[in-house]
DNA sequence: CCTATAAATGTGCGTGCGCACACACTTTCA
DNA sequence: TGAAAGTGTGTGCGCACGCACATTTATAGG
């Protein structure tokens, strides 16, 4: 017998999942931009802000963050550029370097949480009940924890 | 009194959405890559294949599919010139004109289908419980009918 | 009936983003 | 020690995608 039969509720949970994030993402950006700060600058200062000793090197960034390890790299440049990272050499492995937040970089990013935290509430949270989040969170972290590190 | 708390868990529900959508495409895309049909194109097929008389007009097709209107019109300009799909003039609005889907791109979506569907069971559905299915349809429906139509 | 506004579509352009590849350095192994 | 293989990072290139605009046709208002 077949290993087991593809079931459509499977595909509409996942055809959520897609129109969901098509539809929640471009509402954050809006917001986000209202502030002068593009979303993925904010992953990363999110990121570099909680890691320890502010700094991180660019393949943790980009693993942490949602973001691939070249696009790191890029925005990386960008926000050095506007002062709020710095790269800085790391004296054990000289090919790698580790990116800081700077003062500048966690004022922005204190500037920026409050509205960011405001539009994931209003355009996604807010209609969902907390047994629902729950349920998601662990759920689709489940998800992550196997589909995570899958590059074959 | 401020309105309301902004809560983490809804913040990490958020996070895991935007995970789990980063690291799900790349996985369905190279399964469909691997019988040669953009995730796209199969997206729009679908989407035709289930319309009242296999048509749709470009916006219809861009509010159905998860493709911005822009988008589709030159996606189904592609698939045209792959003989999957063809453009029909709407006596009824000249503006606009039917996106119909033709017996070969039927064959190509029926070709198509079980590889997508696979995929969608081994790199998404696997991992969750019919419970935690139904809950996550649910409740991401919810935010969809409120979200889905924001474009300001 | 004629004009102003709205709607449906297509397209030039700039940007985001990943794939390959190149480069520098580190580790392994004989 | 001296290659050879492996790892961390940056970057040229091409494609996806949305914004803003142009075009065509429909609709509303006088």
């Amino acid at each position: 017998m077949p290993a087991r039969a593809t079931d459509p509720e499977g595909v509409a949970a996942w055809a959520a999942v897609l129109r969901v994030h098509a539809a929640v993402v471009p509402s954050l950006e809006r917001a986000l931009a209202a502030i002068g700060l593009p979303i993925s600058w904010y992953d990363v200062l999110l990121v570099l802000n909680a890691a320890p000793d502010r700094r991180l090197r660019m393949t943790e960034l980009g693993e942490q963050a949602t973001l691939s390890r070249e696009r790191v790299s890029r925005v990386v440049t960008d926000l050095e550029g506007a002062g709020l990272v710095e790269r800085r050499p790391n004296p054990d492995d000289r090919r790698s370097s580790y990116a800081v937040i700077t003062p500048e970089g966690r004022r922005r990013l204190r500037a920026a949480a409050p509205t960011y935290l405001r539009a994931i509430e209003r355009h996604f949270a807010r209609h969902l009940t907390s047994s629902e989040i729950e349920t998601l969170t662990a759920g689709l972290g489940r998800v992550l924890v196997v589909e995570e590190r899958r590059t074959p």
